[in-house]
Formats: structure tokens, C-alpha cells, sequence
DNA sequence: CGACTGGTTGAGTATGGTCAACTTCGGTGG
DNA sequence: CCACCGAAGTTGACCATACTCAACCAGTCG
């Protein structure tokens, strides 16, 4: 059992979803873990790699660890929608009965994820409160974020739907809410078939945010918010003056 | 007691939450129900009605019974958008932590819905393994769904749209998967804001369906599927031949 | 019957899509 | 260390889809 006990070391010592106290693994008892960790399989997926359709078959619950994961739906034409991304701490319940198909994952940055046995999950889920309460509160938190990007991708320009997504990618940031600085995290086809456009349209939208003197580009993949209220207001759907107030 | 059982009965009685084996009242034991039922308001909600914000503050789990909800985001400058839909056994929990608001709650058809306290929810959602599932599994298919509706807000176009709204219509409607005939429930305007469209484009894109021979409308509200095979098709986003086949 | 809400039609326009060329970045190997 | 290559990103010109605005039509309710 000691044995057994270091061997679960190995695999969850250091993983966040272990040493964060909000996340699924920090909830559970020794034994927990020991018997979850067996039923477990912890995986690095290389940006653009699709997550292991053998994997999910086998197991089915996705905790992320670490990176971003897209669900991504492909139409019969190629055209590729990125529905919903899965970031530190997200629970991807991927068993769907019947008809449709889920999509599949794929990792938007080098990433690292969990694989969970269904058996396992439920167990915890029925038997451990807090467990539970995560694992619940997290499905909510996706179902309202799902609501916000709806009416992201359903009524909003160009340029509200980037400042929106550089609030994502700022609330997400390990930094928090306050940082000056985002990461954009994705490249710009991946942030184009989140938002629902195409990269020209993110390229030349993120040129207009700056233009405006709301953002800084820095690099490709940095931004610095220079007028977060405003920012903000965009994201929210004000329209922003089409040109500099004289 | 059975006074007491009796004054639920009259609440509850030929409810659908309870009547219909799949939703979530019909899993309670006479018990449960009576401590859910003292702690739940049922009302009705006419068409156009936000749901009493009184209440959602007092129990903000929303069950419907019948009728059609949205969830409505409106932008500061008056842009209107349903993010999610709402149908008989539906849960929405509008519990939402810290700083975003989750939206408002309008009835989009004559509507019954039932407003349970957070305590018995959260209670039933503990002891009862089977209303906890039935729970549970509504959530997952929440998520699922709203992940479909961003594929298509952010890759389709307006007839595509409406094709999969026909089939979501379909697919939720009581007589289920296989009628000929679908109730579309909502308005133009309020399709539009579900579908990121605009009234106009909606009428439009009927009028496009039926020239196309795949659906034929009948009067306002009804639609006659024509080609199940291309609805679906078009609506799983093959592009349509623009113009008949010679 | 008239007022009203909801729906349709039409003309003109704007936003974002498409396609193609070009630039920048990052990595690899000489 | 620099040259080169491919992937990612940007730019520009053109175009299509869906939006806007306005008028008109069809039911419904008092």
C-alpha cells in the first residue's frame, strides 16, 4: 500500500489539479486519490494535436491540467468551429447518448491533461461532497460561459467579440484580473474559429483596438491593455466611435 | 401530514416535473416531494414576461414545465440576444459567483415554470442519487448543447441556421424525432436573437428553405419538412446548391 | 372598424469573408 | 552565426452575405 501510495506520487505529485485548493484532486482523501490516480491517465498533447480518440473512449472525463483545449467541430464542407475552450482546472465530460457527436479536443498550446475512468469520477462524484461541489460548480461556470459566448458570437462586431476574448484570456491567466499584460494564448485561426471569424478579420480587428489607443500589440501573442474601461465597455457591446474623438 | 400531503398534491399534481419518468420530480419519494414542494413556486408566465426577478432572487433554480424560455443578454446599447433556450424539464441554476451577470430569464411562448429553493435543490441533488443524475445529466446536455448552437452562431449561414433550429424545435417538441411537421414556438424576431440573425433575414431565410423544397411553410408557425435527408444535411453545414438542380 | 403587433418585401449599404501576394518569425542546418 | 525554409500573420482589392431602414401587408383584439 506504500508502495502503491508512491506510485500515485509520481503521477498526481505536482499536478495543479492536486496542489490548487479550488480544483477536482485537492478535494480528495489519500485513499481517494490513490483510487482515482489508478483509473487515471495523465498525458502531455503537443499544440494542434487532437487528444487521443482512444484515450476518451477508454476514458471519457478530461480534467486540464495545464493549456488550452479546444472542442472542435468540423463541418462536412472543412469549415472548423472551435466551440468552447477548456482551460487549468476544467472538467470536459465528454459522454453525449446518442445522436450527435461531441466534437473532438485539441490542444490550442503544448498542454497537459488528465483522463479519468468514468467509474471513478461517479464514485467521487456521488460520494464526496466537495469533489462534487467542484465538479458541479464547474459545469455551471461552463454552462454561463457558454451563454456569454453566445451572445458574443450572435450579436457582436468584429472588434467587441477580440476585446471580449482578451478578457477571457485575461481572466484565465494564471496573473488573474488584474494584469496588464495578456497572453492571447492561441494563434490567430484558433481565436478566429473560437469567435466565429476568420484571421484576416482578427488580424485587422486587433489593429482597429489599437488604433483606438485601447490595446498595445506586443509580439504576436502579447497585449497590453492601455484603457481597460473602455476595453471593457466594448466587450460589452457599447459601440466604440468609429473614429479618434477630436 | 396529510393535510399537508394533500396541499402538495394540489401544487403538484399532473405537474410534468412529476408525471414525466425522465425529469427530475418524478425521482423524489413522497417525502422529498412534500419538503421540495413547500419550498417551490410554481407560476405562469405569459409570453413576452420576464420571469419575476423577485423570485429568481428568492429561488434561483428555474425548472420548466412548459412553454419556451430564454435566457436574454441585452447589450448597453439595446442589441438583444438569447443565448440559450429552455425547454419542458429543463433546470437552470442562475447561481452564478462574483461578477457577471447570467442573463435574464423572459418566457418566449405562454410558459409554466417552477422556482426551487436552493436549499432543497442543492439537499435533493445530495441524498437522492437518482434526482441528482437526472440533474446532473440535464447540465451535461446543456453544455453540449450550447457548444452545438456556438458552432452554429459562429460558422453557419443564415439558412443553415435555420435548419438547425427547425431541428432543434423538432427534437424538443413533444411529439419528438420523427413528425413531419414542426412548431418553430418562437417568433421571428425572437428567432433572430437566438440565432444571431435578424427578423428580416429569418423570413428571408424560410422563404429560402421552401424554394429549396426542403421545408413548406404552414401559416406562421408551422413548418412542414419536405427532405428530412438535405434539412439535416444543410444544416449540419453542406453547402446547399444555390439554385435548383436542373 | 381601426389600431396594433408581427411579419414580409425591397433597395441600398456595410461588415466581414475570400483570395492572393507579401512579410515576419522561429527554427534548423550548413 | 548566418542563410534558408516553412508556418503564421498581415495587407490589399474585391465581393457576398446579411444588416438597415422604410414601406407595406396580414392577422388579432378591443
Amino acid at each position: 500500500m506504500d508502495n502503491m501510495a508512491l506510485a500515485i506520487a509520481d503521477k498526481c505529485r505536482n499536478c495543479a489539479l492536486r496542489t490548487d485548493d479550488a480544483l477536482i484532486c485537492a478535494q480528495l482523501s489519500t485513499g481517494e486519490l490513490i483510487e482515482l490516480s489508478s483509473h487515471s491517465t495523465p498525458t502531455n498533447v503537443d499544440r494542434k494535436q487532437p487528444v487521443n480518440a482512444r484515450l476518451v473512449d477508454r476514458n471519457p472525463i478530461i480534467a486540464i491540467v495545464e493549456g488550452v483545449i479546444g472542442l472542435q467541430h468540423v463541418l462536412k464542407d472543412g469549415r472548423r468551429s472551435i466551440a468552447a475552450l477548456f482551460w487549468r482546472g476544467d472538467i470536459v465530460d465528454l459522454r453525449r447518448d446518442g445522436e450527435r457527436a461531441p466534437g473532438n479536443l485539441v490542444a490550442l498550446t503544448p498542454a497537459r491533461i488528465c483522463s479519468l475512468s468514468v467509474e471513478s469520477y461517479d464514485k467521487l462524484v456521488r460520494d464526496n461532497p466537495d469533489a462534487r461541489a467542484v465538479a458541479i460548480s464547474n459545469m455551471r461556470e461552463q454552462i454561463h460561459f457558454a451563454a456569454d459566448h453566445s451572445v458574443d458570437l450572435g450579436k457582436k462586431s468584429a472588434p467587441e467579440r477580440l476585446a471580449a476574448f482578451i478578457f477571457e484570456c485575461r481572466r484565465r491567466q494564471l496573473g488573474g484580473d488584474d494584469c496588464q499584460i495578456v497572453d492571447l494564448a492561441l494563434r490567430r485561426s484558433d481565436i478566429a474559429d473560437y469567435m466565429g471569424l476568420q484571421p484576416e478579420t482578427v488580424s485587422r480587428g486587433l489593429k482597429e483596438l489599437e488604433r483606438r489607443e485601447l490595446i498595445a500589440l506586443k509580439g504576436r501573442s502579447k497585449v497590453r491593455i492601455l484603457d481597460a474601461a473602455a476595453l471593457r465597455q466594448l466587450a460589452n457591446g457599447t459601440p466604440g466611435k468609429p473614429a479618434t474623438p477630436a
